[in-house]
DNA sequence: TATGAATGAGGCTTCATTCAT
DNA sequence: GATGAATGAAGCCTCATTCAT
């Protein structure tokens, strides 16, 4: 069918190893941080040698960026979704806003679970600072750009008289502290054993309590 | 009581040099995590010499733990104060309530505002990984008693009437995590900036949410 | 003749691409250096893949090998032609002596303008401390030969009293110091530019200083 | 005498161990080329450990740097010195001209034998590109200003009447490229053997028939 | 007591070389 | 025969920690 039967398995094989790669990558990273991950260790935890992993990512910064990056993709494309669709007077009551922007939380959290969390670990140890510039002013592009989205939500709610009016941004900080704070506080208690029950609860406690408070 | 004066000046002076170290140490490890940061960064913020360090603490792992745990032990004693009080029914509101739980969670933060984000740091990279065994094991019974307490207080709260029936745990969870979220939040987005008015009222915002929720 | 008209054209190609090869390499090694140079890097100037490189040359070594020795013969090839001439009465004149002796050493240079400088930058950074011992063994043997024949020649000029008397040794020396410093710097000073009328012009002009000198 | 004596002596020590570390820096280089060095040999030459190197040197380049660049100074100062002398009609006769110059290039030999040469290695091998870009800048733009003020020195022989009228970059690149030229085939000869009484003679070869041919 | 100096251990990265296809 | 992929070995550099003064 494919004009190059061999290249397309070729890159399909790489895909596959370059997944593996960032795998391993991501527990050792979680389980460690940015700075007291050692490449060692992923190339250990991937099954891989060590200038291996120099195939597939270009250094340590390139593998954490590839981690995170799609967490911070995927939230900022599920905000504009839920912008958009908030700007066509979707949403018929407060309620239905809030948990679009749980929702879109969830949905970044979906795509990565433990991607948050490292998002959440660079940023507040600052390990930003020891990533290469690039990386750096990227993720910070990005993140900012998402904070200013959330909040246009939640502004468009009060102003469309689903939400309470308040400060917009406090409100903003309180989900999304919230949600990233469980999420973390979960995955510290989890630590190894499986299970994610408790934590969605949780998160719909957030949720419905966030709700029940800013709702009309 | 005391052997001689001048030894009580050397004691002095020498918790006086201590308390410079921990606060250049809080600095640091605040900056770059506790992989990130080196013991050079920290003595050059110190103005003293690295040996000098090695004097006061014997080690980074003792550093690290010297700034983290005031903050457990205060939390610790808040919680204990809160708990006592409920037990002799203080509490006449499940508002009060929830009202001394975020009480002690800020008697905590306001101990060393940055010692509280450090032990998030510590919990979530699994930081305690690379610190000595001790430390960790330390750390991890005094984070297990105070989540007791927590739950503890919510639970006694329920029994009395003063606040909605639902799992205590997940209640805690909602609000340790929201706060520390959002402690951490802000932590990062004000980057170098000083002021805490927003932290502040971000934070009641929390609690009034909070309570506006559970409180009867 | 031949065994096999393919194997013929095979042979043809095999030939063809070894020199494509040592093309790119000496480019390679020339703007890096000996270890400065990496077989990745000449596999990329060669458009061939690394495995590929090995296939016509067993390691670095034989590569950079490769890469000299002609000059090396070719210069031992002139020399020995020169004083064969000489041995037969051939010159009339020390002009005509010094002229075949810088000639000797720029047919070698036409060999390969950029391998007589590959092979001083061997010999300059003892790089053959780097290499196999065979190979540098063998390029130490060929340079005392080629040594040992020019200062033959200039001893066989002055005892027929073509020359000026002399330590033929030092003469030598300044003779070949002479042309390989001068190639050298000139190629330092053209860097990627191209054009060679300098440094033609500026060899006569040591050739003639030099002639002019010690020519009776 | 000094008012801290301790300090002083600190310092003489320090400058000391700097000069041991170059030394064996000195050699290794030579011995390797700036690529085929490792730290770990100039560690074990210096019989220091390799941390210890990296707290008087910045890194390779920088250690390489501060072998080369004595050098090079040496040269500009001596070359300034002969060029100031022949603008106050200093020199009477071609061949003191021709001397000054070569002095000039020997003033730079003498304060650094191995300098000079590890200065052409550099230059020659295009190790430059592996340096960093400060570095690299700043050795060429001494190399060039050398360069011009060398060729400038030559034009004012000429205009003087000192000189033969002839390209004066041609000439000086006889008379460079033969010194350093010599200086390397010297030093390969050398291998490890001592004496220079050879080198000098050599040079002096050089010298006397680059003044005979071109001093009026 | 305080510090300049030293170092073993280890981290990131690259290189020459070799498989497996 | 040619190549994508893999890797042991090594190189540069840094870090926590310890002497010696």
């Amino acid at each position: 069918m494919t004009a190059l039967p061999t290249s397309n398995r070729r890159a399909r094989e790489r895909a596959q190893r370059a997944g593996d790669i960032l795998a391993a990558a991501r527990q050792v990273f979680l389980e460690h941080g940015y700075a007291g991950a050692t490449m060692d260790e992923v190339a250990r935890a991937a099954e891989f040698s060590k200038p291996t992993l120099y195939q597939y990512f270009e250094n340590k910064d390139a593998l954490f960026f590839s981690l995170t990056m799609p967490v911070v993709t995927e939230l900022a494309a599920a905000l504009d979704e839920a912008w958009e669709f908030a700007s066509q007077e979707g949403f018929r009551t407060g309620r239905e806003l809030i948990r679009a922007l749980f929702g879109a939380m969830q949905r970044a959290y979906a795509v990565d679970p433990e991607g948050l969390r490292l998002l959440q670990l660079v940023q507040q140890a600052d390990l930003l600072g020891q990533m290469s510039d690039g990386v750096q002013a990227e993720l910070d592009r990005l993140g900012r750009k998402n904070f200013q989205r959330g909040r246009q939500l939640l502004e468009l709610g009060m102003k469309k008289g689903l939400l309470r009016r308040q400060d917009p941004r406090a409100l903003l900080d309180v989900a999304w502290g919230s949600f990233i704070g469980i999420v973390g506080l979960e995955s510290i208690k989890r630590r190894g054993r499986p299970g994610h029950d408790h934590l969605e609860r949780t998160l719909a406690l957030a949720e419905e309590i966030l709700a029940g408070a800013v709702a009309k």
